[in-house]
RNA sequence: GAUCUCGUAGCUCAGCUGGCAGAGCAUCUGACUUUUAAUCAGAGGGUCCUGGGUUCAAAUCCCAGCGAGAUCACCA
């Protein structure tokens, strides 16, 4: 492996505080009891609180002058400045500690463990005046030097030397979230829009559950899998690509609620929207239907939205949404009609597919009613769903699995929610007549026979299971990258997902 | 999959119609006991993504490949 110069001379610093008879990686625990956000939110010179703190992180700054030193020190939290004095941290006449082991051999990325009182400098700044200094690890790498800087007169933080180069930033994503506190944030928001989402259904009494990942037929959804195979049963095996066959087999089985969130795999293509490996929450609740549903949603992202952003409102690109409900419903007949004019709703084929000739979308043979339809709202309507906006009762034919409408033939009980003209949650009453579903399944079959590869694959045992009995019940699917990316008001996928899928790198 | 743009020091980037490989930060040596992008003086550091071609001469022009981003197509 070749070396740059500065890693040669971190090797050489690690060779020489072991001469020191100091190791670089000690074993012993440093026990920590303050942060640096905390200090610095809290600290009050007049009652001279923080007075025995201890701290550890990484060195991410030093400004040596002589016998004293600045330096700043990174944990968890955030970042607070250090002073360190060379005859308080070495009491005798062995100035080794300050002069070799801080001063030289510590670099910026190194993790130490300081221990002393906080106080305010000359120039005002929250510092803390370091009693006891201990090494904790090694950096033998040096971090990119990102430097921010508040302009004293416009107020404004201004970045120097910014690490972007997204390819270094998603391929070592830890050297990104170490000196990008941004992207930190972004992910800690992502956890929030889990946890939050999962203890408003652990409150209605719903329980979490996780089904097969690999599975013998990949049903539930139109998409191509990852296909593996399994050695000792010699039979091939598929990453799913959606859970919600087996879901609703625990609807079967007896359980009222159950969700489940977990990664899904699509063998597609990749770009701003989609990663090869996704999360979506998937949940089904007896004895609800689709409307009832999307009281539920409305009230669970409104609580999501603000335990992510503190309220209801969220700014996302040039729009300002708001995410409190209850949110507009319309027809996906009515909404092709509000924005083209056009009433599709009575159309066979043929009128669907002059309109979509009109409109100048390109249609090809494999396309049925349904998907002319999904074409003229995709290309008509979609773009103008800003705020949160449901889209009520598909067509038949491209949706499978729900529950054929109670008054409107050939549609569906189907809603998917649009927020700033993009999907974010697809829901039904769930289709639980067996008779039915094996129609639809096999309608599904014609469709690929004609050429349509997204069709869906044909599934006994789930059809048994429904044959047993599934109660009425409403199913939801949110798709949690996206939701993330809308919160944080992030447009690529790849910045809400800790390592997001690349090509190989070709060098080391 | 198609088109466009990009790839130069650890990081951010400059490098013109082809002519000795550059800057800031970081690094190294020295000075400095409350600094704030600390400062001051000095020094070192390069597979110019890879391979080929044109040329007296290529980081620069041409071709191919690899990687990344953007736009479009498909999907969530």
């Amino acid at each position: 492996m070749q070396l740059s110069e500065q890693e040669v001379v971190r090797r050489e610093a690690l060779a020489k505080m072991r001469d020191l008879g100091i190791d670089p990686y000690p074993a012993e625990r440093f026990e920590v009891n303050a942060y640096a956000t905390e200090i610095k939110e809290n600290f009050d010179a007049e009652k001279g609180n923080y007075q025995e703190v201890s701290l550890a992180g990484r060195i991410m700054m030093k400004r040596i002058m002589g016998k004293a030193s600045f330096a700043e020190l990174q944990d968890s939290s955030g970042r607070i400045q250090i002073y360190v004095n060379r005859d308080e941290i070495c009491e005798g006449e062995d100035k080794t500690l300050y002069n070799q082991v801080f001063k030289k051999l510590s670099d910026i990325g190194d993790f130490i463990g300081i221990k002393g009182f906080v106080f305010l400098t000359r120039t005002g700044e929250i510092s803390v005046h370091v009693k006891e200094f201990r090494f904790l690890s090694k950096s033998l790498r040096p971090l990119p030097i990102v430097r921010r800087v508040e302009n004293a007169e416009t107020g404004e933080v201004e970045i120097f030397d910014a690490f972007t180069d997204p390819e270094l930033r998603y391929r070592q994503r830890y050297v990104d979230l170490v000196v990008n506190p941004e992207v930190r944030q972004i992910f800690m928001k992502r956890s929030k829009v889990i946890n939050s989402m999962r203890s408003y259904f652990d409150e209605q009494g719903w329980m979490e559950v996780e089904t097969p990942i690999l599975q013998p037929i990949h049903g539930g959804a139109a998409a191509r899998p990852f296909e593996t195979h399994h050695n000792t049963l010699d039979m091939p095996l598929y990453l799913r690509i959606a859970n919600e066959l087996y879901l609703k087999r625990l609807i079967v089985g007896g359980f009222d609620g159950v969700y489940e969130f977990g990664k899904m795999f699509r063998n597609e293509g990749m770009d701003r929207t989609h990663n090869p490996e996704f999360t979506s929450m998937e949940i089904y609740v007896a004895y609800k239907d689709y409307d009832w549903m999307m009281g539920m949603v409305e009230e669970c992202i409104e609580r999501v939205c603000i335990a992510v952003t503190g309220g209801t409102d969220v700014t996302v690109g040039e729009n300002a949404i708001s995410f409190k409900g209850p949110y507009r419903r319309l027809s996906m007949f009515d909404s092709i009609k509000e924005y083209t004019g056009i009433d599709v709703s009575e159309m066979d084929e043929d009128g669907l597919r002059q309109v979509c000739k009109d409109l100048h979308i390109e249609t090809d043979n494999s396309m049925g009613k349904g998907k002319l339809i999904d074409e003229i709202f995709g290309e008509k309507v979609e773009d103008h769903l800003i705020q949160p906006t449901y889209i009520t009762d598909y067509p038949i034919e491209m949706t499978p699995l729900a529950k054929k409408h109670r008054s409107k033939e050939g549609l569906v009980e189907r809603f998917e929610l649009f927020v700033n003209g993009k999907e974010i949650a697809n829901a039904y009453s769930e289709l639980n007549d067996p008779i039915d579903q094996r129609e639809r399944f096999e309608d599904q079959l014609k469709l690929a026979e004609r050429g349509d590869d997204e069709a869906m694959a044909l599934d006994e045992d789930f059809l048994r299971a429904l044959e047993y009995g599934m109660p009425p019940t409403s199913g939801l699917g949110i798709g949690i990258d996206r939701l993330t990316m809308m919160l944080t008001n992030q447009q690529s996928i790849q910045e809400v997902l800790f390592f997001p899928q690349m090509k190989a790198e070709n060098k080391g």
